[in-house]
DNA sequence: ATCCTAGACTTACCGTGTAAAGCCGGTGGA
DNA sequence: TCCACCGGCTTTACACGGTAAGTCTAGGAT
């Protein structure tokens, strides 16, 4: 098991790419880091992934988006999986808890992984994981009262808000430029409300309420 | 002026740095190939943006992000500049008609610079650019009415729907990846209404609508 | 004429992605 | 028992990327 089985899977590759993501920024993720991190030469990758660091960045904004690995990834690993309980069986809350419960995970899974945010934006989410998102959002916003015709709009409404706050914060809480500009008298209003509002935890539910309201009409 | 004093300057870089991204992408985007375009050797570069490579980036997205900037672009550079026309003088029109504005040109120059997305995600917009935005935010929801404690977490939805709005659109636009999931019955909803809804940019309106009627109250 | 300096050019180095070929242990048939 | 084969990792090699360091040239100041 010394030379060649050294252990390599593509989900333990992902899950260590991730670890370096997390710790050290996407920059730093290199295919010879990555191997050193898993004990093997970093060509030993291109056998999980013939197609390279493109196609392992693939495979991990899938895992990020992937919610049943959100669930998952804080519990240790119990060993077994559950076998025959894969049907989603029709959820039985109400739509806006579902959709609610959804958008808090989501923006958590993104979070988590905020370094990994650039990968995201150029890849079409055509895999089977984001078709299931968005399944559940028509379903949900259908399901609320909306003309058919309204419910792709409001999903697209609904994703673009929850990855835009991530964004949002993100790049809030990113390093100050090298000159950062005042907030001095050319910004009265900022100025006057700097500081004073909501977290960015309880800032994002105001704004997913608001959403929801203004999408489905009614005070909730 | 054939060795040296090429007539380099960062406005040019900048300019010849974003035409590289967005024809070819982001990764495309390297010294020698900038340098090329621009008949200079890559090392040139150096002088204007000593810090390399990511003070580049953070001037490009300062470009991208000054609104002004994407008024000028499109017309062709008359000359002078304004002069003494350069205070603000408190836009009288109405605050929902600042701020749909607003949203509207933001969206178009991200769009048209997607390719440069993501550089934005990282940086802290704290730039005099970046603060003009916000003070004319802050502003508008003040005017509409809102309790000051509420404006912050108002303007910030309002940035995340805009910008993950242009991410949504963006990856849906993306290239195919290799092996997407066909949409059968596992998505009957998504199925359903596949094709059905508005394009991107009437999509647009309708979400930004529902969220400013959401976030202000009433129907609008 | 001489020197200074800013801006551009040249060289060189190391880090990166990855193609290509090698190596090694296990496996299945003869 | 032997041997061909194959999956999985290693070795080797190369071209390209950012950029540090040094050099050159033109134009202005002395």
């Amino acid at each position: 098991m010394s030379r060649n089985n050294a252990g390599l899977s593509a989900e333990r590759i992902i899950a260590e790419a991730l670890r370096i993501i997390d710790g050290m920024g996407l920059r730093s993720l290199t295919m010879r880091r990555l191997g050193d991190a898993l004990q093997v030469e970093a060509m030993a990758i291109y056998h999980h992934f013939p197609l390279g660091k493109e196609q392992l960045f693939g495979a991990i904004v899938e895992y990020i988006s992937d919610p049943g690995r959100a669930a998952g990834e804080a519990a240790p690993p119990d060993g077994e999986d559950d076998g025959a309980a894969e049907e989603p069986e029709a959820d039985a809350r109400p739509w806006d808890e579902r959709l609610r419960d959804w958008a808090h995970d989501y923006r958590a899974a993104l979070l988590r992984h905020s370094g990994a945010l650039p990968l995201m934006i150029h890849r079409r989410p055509d895999t089977a994981t984001a078709l299931r998102s968005t399944e559940l959002h028509y379903a949900a916003f259908a399901e609320a009262g909306l003309a058919p015709a309204s419910v792709p709009a409001a999903a697209a409404a609904l994703d673009s808000y929850v990855v835009g706050a991530v964004v949002h914060q993100v790049r809030s809480e990113g390093l100050p430029s090298r000159e950062p500009a005042a907030i001095d008298r050319r910004f009265p209003t900022v100025a006057a409300l700097r500081g004073t509002g909501p977290g960015p935890d309880h800032a994002f539910t105001t704004g997913l309420d608001a959403l929801l309201r203004g999408l489905c009409g009614g005070p909730g």
